[in-house]
DNA sequence: GCCGTTTTCGGCCCGACTGTTTTCAGTCG
């Protein structure tokens, strides 16, 4: 069992418990239990195995046992007890925003309910109104989650299917008849969530590779399977479908399932201008007696079909039909920045709010990762859910990032900052006097989502007005697939932080990948600076800058756009120049 | 269920918002 496995459990232990009404602080033993099982530092299965779990504070006698039983025996009858006293389906209500435990117990004790469509049913019966607690517009409420949903059911976030891409792909790769793979589809072009995983080889075997396709231990269900593509769902219900075709095709086939679609429409068409017809296959002439220039029997990558069609290579990550085509064809194509260019990271947590490592923790894995500064963020007071610092919580914070700075003597640099609440008028959670003694600021907003759109675009400016206000975090708030974004004017916001020479943060959460990748276009245009923030919560979450860079790069960002590839006499220029009133150049 | 004792029970994190109520329960961050 992994600590994965095991963390999943005792969080289902606690959503069931909650259904039963149980003791709110045993449910919440259960959910810090499975936050340590989840990111302690050890190798805390194995010390379960050998009963070696006791000093882990949060983890008292009888998690222990319970975790003891997880690790050698693979299963927990208490979990097996309580999870037959509802049917399985019930989880999924969890996922409906608006519908906590005390509902969904009422639903289910009441009237049966024990899946989304139960719950669409009793919803749109009228059944759900009338019980008590509930009325018209609960039920609207619902209904709108619901349809949100459903229209997002087959999306993935990028953390979700990422490890099974790369688990997948590594399989096709080391296939002893396969010369080359790649995954295609959104994944590669670098979408903010995929809807399934399109898989690509190049073998004189086809069928034998497609026959240990269906047949990894991935796989869960196949839907079909041919003899040079097949298609199965693997856990989690993502659909992963492989083609297999021969050398020579294998680069107009990348292409062709790489997409998008609407960017392979236009290169078609560049073809047949130049009396070609284009295909997942290779060139063909376009009409009778035509013929197809020598180049394209050379073909081995993609740059080259490009070039046959009078293009610069255009990367995955732009192919989307939007002005790619143009740039590529005037050689005005941006050198989108890589995961190598960036030194630092801003906009992390600790323990000291709602993180699980700490300062120093933090400060070794970023060391680790290679990063040559690491910006602390913690949430400030207004957040009490997420044991927001007050003042003097962010002092000692300061003076600790100090001393630690004095200790690395110049080989890495600690920034001392704060993801200050952007309160429901614009005013900041702190006082300007606090904020100016901070290396830098990320303003956020964490309440009061359901304003209208131009107070809430107004109560964003007003912070991003503030001269201490370094970045604006995450400013849609939305969560992908699962909470839709505020209602915010984004290309006023973009604005604004141009007017005050305030950064904009991309979240790298793969939550979040917040701002779009849509509007980054028209910030570096409007001469705003990006800042890469991986937000992270734990060591781990270091490492989602992978997905902050990929939607960088869909943003056409450069290295010379994103303030994190700065070294950090160049990055601390920055970061002060605002509050000095010289803006961002 | 965990923790920490002025040891073996009593406390455990706060505030806003919403909708359903008529004084508050549920949800969310």
């Amino acid at each position: 069992m992994t600590r994965e496995a095991a963390a999943e459990i005792l969080e289902r232990i606690a959503l069931l418990l909650e259904l039963k009404g149980e003791n709110p602080f045993k449910i919440r033993a259960y959910k810090t239990g499975a936050e340590i099982v989840e990111s302690h530092a050890g190798d805390i299965m194995q010390m379960a195995r050998d009963n070696d779990l006791a000093g882990i504070k949060g983890l008292g006698e009888a998690l222990r046992d319970k975790l003891h039983e997880l690790a050698t025996t693979g299963r927990l009858e208490f979990y097996e007890k309580l999870k037959a006293e509802f049917p399985e389906t019930l989880f999924e209500l969890f996922e409906v925003s608006g519908l906590g435990p005390k509902k969904i117990a009422a639903l289910h004790g009441k009237l049966g309910v024990s899946s989304l469509a139960d719950l669409k049913r009793v919803c749109e019966g009228g059944e759900a109104a009338a019980l008590s607690g509930f009325g018209e517009k609960t039920v609207a409420k619902i209904l709108e989650a619901i349809a949100f949903r459903e229209q997002h059911a087959s999306e993935f976030r990028l953390d979700q299917v990422q490890a099974l891409a790369l688990g997948i792909l590594e399989s096709l790769r080391e296939h002893p008849s396969v010369t080359r793979a790649e995954v295609c589809g959104s994944f590669r072009r670098g979408k903010e969530v995929v809807h399934d995983l399109d898989f690509l080889v190049s073998t004189r075997r086809p069928e034998e590779v497609i026959a240990d396709f269906v047949r990894l231990p991935q796989v869960e269900k196949v839907m079909a399977h041919g003899g040079t593509k097949a298609s199965v769902h693997a856990a989690g219900g993502v659909q992963c479908d492989l083609r297999a075709v021969s050398s020579a095709e294998y680069p107009y086939a990348l292409l062709y399932f790489t997409g998008s679609k609407e960017h392979n429409v236009v290169l078609r068409q560049r073809a047949l201008d130049r009396g070609l017809s284009l295909n997942e296959y290779g060139f063909k002439p376009a009409q009778d007696g035509g013929r197809v220039p020598e180049e394209a029997s050379e073909v081995y990558q993609e740059k080259e079909i490009y070039q046959i069609l009078g293009l610069d290579y255009i990367e995955p990550e732009l192919r989307e039909n939007s002005g790619e085509f143009e740039a590529a064809e005037k050689g005005r194509l941006p050198r989108l920045v890589e995961l190598e260019n960036l030194r630092g990271v801003f906009h992390n947590h600790t323990t000291a709010s709602d993180g699980k490592a700490t300062l120093r923790e933090m400060a070794e894995a970023a060391m680790e990762l290679g990063l040559q500064y690491l910006g602390i963020a913690d949430h400030s007071k207004s957040s009490f859910q997420a044991n927001g610092l007050d003042e003097r919580r962010l002092r000692v914070q300061m003076a600790e990032i100090r001393k630690l700075n004095e200790e690395y003597a110049g080989d890495f640099r600690l920034f001392a900052g704060s993801e200050v609440d952007i309160l429901r008028d614009g005013s900041l959670d702190f006082p300007d006097d606090l904020l100016a003694e901070l290396d830098y600021v990320v303003a956020s907003v964490h309440n009061v989502f359901n304003l209208p759109e131009d107070e809430m675009t107004a109560r964003i400016i007003r912070a991003i007005r503030n001269p201490h206000v370094t970045m604006l975090g995450h400013v849609t708030g939305r969560l992908l697939a699962q909470r839709p974004s505020y209602a915010v004017n984004i290309p006023a916001i973009i604005e604004a932080a141009a007017a005050t020479g305030t950064i904009i943060e991309l979240n790298a959460s793969p939550w979040r990948l917040d701002m779009d990748w849509r509007w980054w276009r028209l910030a570096v245009e409007k001469g705003v600076k990006c800042s890469i923030n991986p937000d992270a919560h734990s060591i781990h979450g270091l490492k989602d800058v992978v997905f902050g860079i990929r939607a960088a790069r869909k943003g056409w960002l450069t290295r010379r756009d994103v303030i994190n590839c700065l070294s950090v006499k160049e990055v601390e220029k920055v970061l002060a120049s605002k509050r000095r009133g010289q803006g961002v150049d």
